[in-house]
DNA sequence: GTCTATATTTCGATAGAC
DNA sequence: GTCTATCGAAATATAGAC
């Protein structure tokens, strides 16, 4: 058995382990599967014949299945983390929540594949991860700061409408309804998405 | 074979047909775990487990799986179709975004159930269904209206961008984040949902 | 690192009794 | 309308050659 933690860091050069190497392909195809047919109804099967490869090798890279996921899940993860952190930094000063948001968005822009993988599959990956020792708790403490916020009871019903709304703003563009701005521009989406949900945060 | 055309109608009084009907009561477990594992992710064992069923027993209701999701996406289709017209009707005037996206909004928030499906398997449905005579030009047709938004070249990025924010906003309270937002009533999500669009759209 | 071949389980679907 | 029993296909996963 090989030991995958090990391999998911580029500890060599050569063909094999860089951006182009086989395991970096097989988590690239499995992210785009995953977001459109979703975890479940991905086979490794499909996987494989993507990478144009057999099933069996799939084996040498990923011990299962859901391990696959859990790679995913992981980069995730390290995401959320700065999304939650800047939430708990914004607080309830309203002014506060414009600078979160922008930040918020500069993390979405350069993260969409992640944020799409994660908004079809963030049911089916809870309850994968949701005893698992290190995952977990990280998917809990990173669905915390969102709750705390949305569901806040010392929030006025209007304010927490308001950021969920502000939320969904920034997914609609850029999670949502990729497809129909395909040709714009990196800068051009964070300009206009940052002036709309400025707009709707001001009220 | 039973005619499954004519059982979507409730046609005769007596057990077995209305709301608490078994074929009710199975669509309606369907569109809970397709929202929750996806289409592909959920077999018909669970469906037959959650009704408390054999798994034969699904098949004196539906000749086939993909017969289930047919039903499911031939009622999203119905409402799909209001909000295409609203669409259609606003056309690039600036307030009459407003006035569609209060009935916009209206139609989700009386169809939550079915936007969320929708959310989760669009992609897996579409394909399903793209070579079906009926249901493939009824899909095509429902989102023509929005990508004929999003996407028209003779509107400008800013307003492109904010119609897919606003669509956005609309869905994060209502579909992306409900979980959160369970304890308010309808009344309140719709009024402050249709105030911070309106402010969204103002810019 | 990738292959063929295979074991085992689960899937969608059917047959036929009640 | 629902059941038990069963079929063939497809799923995840393993063994062992190269």
């Amino acid at each position: 058995m090989v030991n995958q933690a090990a391999k998911s860091q580029v500890s060599r050069g050569g063909s094999g382990s860089g951006p182009g190497g086989t395991r970096e392909r097989l988590l690239a195809v499995a992210t785009e599967l995953f977001t459109t047919q979703g975890y479940g109804g991905t086979s490794l099967r499909e996987i494989a014949e993507r990478l144009d490869v057999s099933k069996a090798a799939i084996y040498y890279h990923f011990r299962t299945k859901e391990d696959i996921a859990r790679a995913i899940v992981e980069r995730i993860m390290e995401v959320n983390g700065g999304i939650a952190d800047r939430l708990t930094v914004a607080g309830k000063d309203s002014e506060a929540w414009q600078r979160a948001f922008d930040q918020i968005i500069e993390i979405a822009l350069t993260n969409r594949q992640l944020f799409m993988v994660w908004d079809r599959n963030d049911d089916a990956f809870q309850k994968l991860f949701a005893d698992d020792p290190v995952l977990g708790p990280q998917i809990e403490a990173q669905g915390e700061p969102l709750g705390a916020l949305f569901a806040d009871p010392g929030l006025a019903p209007e304010d927490r409408i308001r950021l969920g709304c502000a939320f969904g703003a920034m997914m609609g563009p850029l999670v949502m309804y990729t497809t129909f701005y395909e040709d714009l521009s990196t800068d051009t989406l964070r300009e206009h998405i940052r002036t709309t949900v400025a707009a709707l945060l001001a009220g």
